[in-house]
DNA sequence: TTGAAAGCGCTACCAG
DNA sequence: CTGGTAGCGCTTTCAA
């Protein structure tokens, strides 16, 4: 079922019919109704791969994220849907799980889609990979990714800023023994984490021992990893997590271990998701504002070309320090 | 940039060129080395919406769930996902927010794109608006919608009797005080757990004393729903959540109240999703396999037309009750 | 083994 | 205000 049969029931041309379903050019009022009817009655629904051939412009804006599972990605995800609907775009979304292959092949789709933008929240960019594709003309922005190319803009968070504020925040504390959670080490946004965990704590070199471990990302992983911490030996007195969702994975090992969280173990997290404040012990943490990045990340790739509005090709956001419960001072003084 | 472009780089016509990138038909392996050299030069990436207007067919499946941000819809989605991929299909998702225009836009969107097949897990179905669209010759699938038509299945989950299970076992621990918390009562999937939970209850009439409120999916409609139950003057010994998301919420906020679980009230979730063993306490709860919907959805979707496989339109899942902590007996006997 | 050409369903331009 | 028509980029016969 095509325009062409919705023309020949409404006695019009396919041309009019166009017009009157993308509102478009003058129409009599009575040729309109005319085809609307028609429209109704066959119950058409117009071929949008034609559609966008035909028109050559696309209204879409294609987001690709590493972790649905994970809470922080679908809050990104929801507000830069909000964002892009308030402007007339739909959205299309993806997938990796932190795959490359799988990122490879979600942008390859995206492209093949022709989408008018392309927003990347993922952690497994490999500057190699994209820069081939990235100089297809499609609008796109990153986070966390660290590239910068041509129409390419980039928001990125103060990690090493914020796991200074937590490590200088525990040392007060009294903690002297640390260890940190974390996933995927090798993908570079990751490692960059790491990093920060590890000269925020080599500057109180040799006052604090620490300790980096990693799992895959999720609970399960934050159980495993403080599994295979206590299994160690090592016995840290604060555990720094890479994410809310792996320090709540810690929290609840921790207690199945018989460790009181704070008294005997601290635990950090990261992104402040929903269920930060609703766990217990309530987790402390630094907030990023994911409305705030999905709206930005929108925000550049919509931006009117006209130049007005002024392009900025990187974005910094501070993350912002939350004391709650899972942190306190040393039991044993 | 397009076929064309590509074939004169390679000077071969666009239809070997075609044929190299589908592999299919003979090409000497020369002139296809040729082509893939070209492809590779120009990084050429098909237009999706032509080759989908070309081919008639489509290797996509829609699927639209009602709400990303409970862990219960992304399960399904990631399994679904995974079944389709292992079947050589791409999927593309889309997330209602419980709105049913939002539903409408995404199904008409879906059709706009000719899928090869459509998943709808949600909960807005109104079939009347869903009866005009799905005699399209689009194979659908619903997830707990109770309606049936042509090349559409449905797979229910068997609420009544799982909330039965839950209100017998809550009974026999002596409970005759309970609240049922749900959120979007009028939506028929809904409203029909809410009878569950009704007849469930006056099977014990006179000797319970119910009640159900309602608020929002999510924690904070579970917070909400508890403060409602708490300031209503209705004390509850026990409290049967439509979710477990939401029962996490409850949880939380009696906590807040100064009321311990389940010493002082019982609370009961449904789903088990995994957050359900984290939380403390650990949430009673009926178990639904995500996987397996994903899954069963993907393989009605995608079953041969050959009419080997029996083609069932409807299947039903049996919930399995799990124990956990947030139950128990009544402190007071 | 390859090329030419006819569409796929729609938009957009040009006439009328 | 409306119709005719030339593509959009690709797949797919049909011939060569």
């Amino acid at each position: 079922m095509n325009l062409q049969e919705v023309a020949i029931l409404a006695k019009v041309s396919t041309a009019t019919v166009s017009r009157v379903l993308n509102n478009v050019g003058p129409v009599k009022n009575s040729t309109r109704t005319r085809v609307l009817k028609a429209v109704a009655e066959l119950k058409y629904h117009p071929n949008l791969h034609a559609r966008n051939l035909a028109g050559g412009k696309s209204r879409t804006i294609g987001i690709i994220v590493s972790n649905m599972e994970n809470p922080f990605f679908v809050d990104i995800y929801k507000a830069a849907e909000q964002a892009a609907h308030s402007k007339g775009f739909d959205v299309v979304l993806a997938n990796t799980d932190y795959n490359p292959e799988h990122l490879m092949h979600n942008i390859r789709l995206m492209i093949g889609r022709r989408v008018a933008g392309l927003a990347l929240a993922v952690s497994e960019m490999d500057p190699g990979l994209i820069d081939e594709l990235c100089d297809k003309n499609i609008r796109t922005v990153t986070y966390d990714a660290g590239l910068l190319r041509r129409n390419s803009s980039n928001i990125i968070v103060n990690y090493g800023k914020g796991i200074e504020r937590i490590v200088s925040y525990l040392h007060e504390l009294g903690h002297r023994r640390m260890a940190f959670i974390s996933h995927h080490r090798s993908l570079r946004p990751l490692s960059f984490r790491e990093r920060g965990f590890r000269e925020a704590v080599e500057r109180y070199s040799p006052v604090i021992e620490w300790r980096i471990v990693a799992d895959v990302d999720g609970i399960d992983g934050g159980r495993n990893a403080v599994r295979a911490i206590l299994a160690s030996g090592f016995h840290p007195t604060a555990i720094i997590c890479v994410n809310d969702v792996m320090a709540i994975g810690a929290l609840h090992e921790l207690r199945e271990a018989g460790l009181r969280v704070p008294q005997d173990v601290s635990v950090t997290g990261f992104d402040n998701i929903k269920l930060a404040e609703i766990v217990n012990p309530s987790l402390t943490t630094l907030h990023i504002p994911r409305d705030r990045l999905g709206q930005l990340m929108m925000q550049h790739l919509m931006a009117d070309d006209s130049g007005d509005e002024q392009f900025q090709p990187e974005t910094v956001i501070d993350p912002e320090f939350v004391v709650r419960e899972s942190t306190g001072g040393l039991n044993r003084k």
